[in-house]
RNA sequence: UGAGGCGUGGCCAAAUUGGUAAGGCUCCUGACUCUGGAUCAGGCAACUGUAGGUUCGAGUCCUACCGCCUCAGCCA
């Protein structure tokens, strides 16, 4: 599943757009996705790049990736390029067009300059406390800083003192002299500049005031001349603000339109929740497969073009909402279903005798490696007179409707031949079993008889002393509750973890064609899922799995629903 | 009791700026099948937050109400 003909997008930011177009408000279309380098892009962050990007895309124009480094103390190069990576992972380019607000420190400053010549900025002496103080709350207005009316010259100097290093951290501010009265609490003469003694990731020790983010944003998308300025709800309240320095500085105006953040069932997307994931060892570090960033997801075997399918069919709207993780699944089976090379893996093996085999005879059969595509071949798979199967694929007492093996069914073994079951094999201790007898047909080569009899069952298999050992990983979801914040009161999200997030099974036996998989590659292993070379731990001898995500299971529903009902 | 947003089937989400509710996921049937996979065909399910109003006709316009979200960092 590649380049699916994409309809034009009907959601509203396309329409804006598109009548944007039209009445030409803009003459082309150019966005920007503008992350701070502070931590790992997730799946929620690839919904804004799928918009920010696609968008350009769709309309012919282009998107920037811009990095919003204005907070020295929180940004690190290292994530820098983890996003870059992400991204092109994602399968997206910004070209030449890799930005950085820091780029726009001169201009900034002098624009700043700008306003307080305008008597539009002022230089305030309120530190933190008062200045929270005076900005009033959301019913009651706020009052005035004592510092407001400073002659233009002394804010100049004062500004220039602060630019030289002259004060301590957090002394000063430089604030837009707006209206300290304003419903909007925004525009309560918010800061534009505050002092940080502190080395900037790309701009070292030049600066030791840095741009907030209010003043620093809405300037940076009019330099790069964004038309349309994509972004999450929470900065609709910030809109009035960017307007006004805009307006004030009278330059190049984006267009802000603002959308729905993606949530997700089963898992949680906030930068905090997700650090604390990591911090307090609830999973394994930031690309834990289980992890919803896009380094983990990448690791867990998740394809781009399925993110990229997934994030076109939730849409985008302004309503919040929680997207079923059922989708991101599904969108994934259906990319694998087509792409991923089918290989035979045991995960919970019994041993087969097949008594009536010879004792030293081995077999290669013929198997094709997708029956979706006939161009990805077949290969040669080992047949002998001792193989494993799934513990699960017998019953001793077969229930309703169960199709697979039995004592004196006969099933097929996918590719092979069919087997009856003669006779079951104890633990005299424990009762379990620990193996089966049988016979086959040596007729049914191939997997069906010159009788033309039908079998119910197909079963997966391995040839045990042919078999090469792999660990899998079976993962779930991390959180047990659809929404792990609909928690009762006092308890904390990390309560509902789920216990079985990871299963991990040792001793596989899976066919031996996978001694040569390759880290990252990924298989579908019959009648389980899909499942990727771990690129972090695997290697040559000692191979794991990780499972992307399961096969449909329709038995499994067929059971579940019996035993309710017993 | 401030301001700004949002409310369409279980979950997402459309509806040519009033014309009589797309599509996807889920779920359920059936067909087919050497993966109880895939595929195909079909089906269940919404009086569009509530109550009024305008209109021949309203999810779309008006009024009132209800619910939910965001904002009081020198974070972004």
């Amino acid at each position: 599943m590649t380049e699916e003909k994409n309809p034009a997008s009907s959601h509203f930011i396309a329409n804006i757009i598109r009548e944007d177009l039209q009445t030409g408000r803009y003459d082309r279309v150019h966005t920007r996705f503008p992350p701070e380098p502070n931590g790992y892009l997730h799946i929620g962050h690839a919904k804004a790049i799928s918009i920010d990007f696609g968008l350009a895309r769709e309309f012919g124009g282009l998107c920037n990736l811009r990095f919003d480094d204005t907070n020295p103390i929180r940004e690190e190069t290292e994530y820098v390029e983890s996003m870059k990576q992400d991204i092109r992972w994602l399968g997206y380019d910004w070209d030449d067009r890799l930005y950085f607000a820091s780029d726009y420190f001169d201009k900034l400053y002098r624009w700043a300059v700008d306003l307080i010549r305008k008597g539009k900025a002022y230089v305030c002496d309120l530190n933190a406390d008062e200045i929270r103080e005076y900005r009033g709350t959301l019913t009651e207005s706020g009052r005035e800083s004592p510092y407001r009316n400073r002659s233009v010259d002394e804010n100049l100097e004062l500004f220039a003192r602060m630019r030289a290093g002259e004060f301590p951290d957090g002394s000063r501010t430089l604030r837009a002299k707006i209206d300290m009265s304003a419903a909007n609490i925004n525009m309560r003469d918010p800061i534009m500049y505050r002092i940080l003694h502190a080395t900037h990731h790309r701009t070292g020790d030049a600066w030791c005031i840095y741009p907030t983010y209010d003043w620093a944003h809405g300037q940076s998308d009019s330099i790069e001349g964004i038309t349309h300025s994509l972004c999450d709800l929470a900065y609709e309240i910030h809109r009035p603000l960017y307007d006004w320095f805009l307006e004030r500085l009278q330059v190049h105006r984006p267009r802000q339109i603002e959308f729905a953040r993606l949530n997700m069932t089963h898992t949680v997307l906030s930068k905090r929740k997700l650090i604390r994931l990591v911090r307090e060892s609830h999973v394994r570090g930031w690309d834990d497969p289980r992890m919803p960033t896009l380094c983990g997801l990448r690791r867990r075997g998740y394809t781009p073009e399925a993110i990229r399918t997934f994030c076109d069919r939730i849409g985008v709207a302004k309503r919040e909402s929680v997207v079923d993780a059922g989708l991101l699944e599904h969108c994934l089976r259906e990319d694998l279903n087509l792409r991923a090379p089918r290989v035979m893996a045991v995960l919970n093996p019994v041993k087969v005798v097949i008594e009536n085999y010879p004792q030293d005879k081995e077999e290669l059969i013929d198997a094709d490696n997708n029956p979706e595509d006939a161009s990805m071949g077949t290969r040669k798979i080992l047949f002998s007179r001792e193989i494993y199967i799934e513990k699960n694929d017998f019953r001793e007492t077969p229930p309703r409707k169960y199709f697979r093996l039995s004592p004196g069914r006969e099933v097929r073994l996918k590719h092979a031949y069919y087997i009856t079951c003669t006779g079951v094999i104890k633990d005299p201790e424990t009762g379990e079993i620990v193996e089966l007898r049988c016979t086959y047909d040596p007729e049914s080569k191939g997997g069906s008889t010159p009788d033309g009899r039908k079998v119910q069952g197909t079963l997966h298999w391995v040839s045990a002393p042919h078999a090469i050992k792999a660990t899998v990983r079976l993962f779930d979801h991390l959180f047990t509750r659809e929404n792990p914040f609909d928690l009762p009161e006092g308890a904390d999200f990390t309560d509902d973890l789920n216990p079985e997030s990871l299963v991990e099974l040792e001793n596989c036996p899976v066919e031996p064609g996978l001694a040569s998989a390759e880290p990252g590659s990924r298989y579908q292993f019959m009648r389980h899922g899909y499942f990727c070379v771990d690129t972090v731990d695997s290697r040559p001898g000692r191979l794991v799995f990780n499972r992307i995500t399961s096969l449909r299971d329709t038995w499994a529903k067929i059971e579940k629903k019996s035993l309710r009902l017993e």
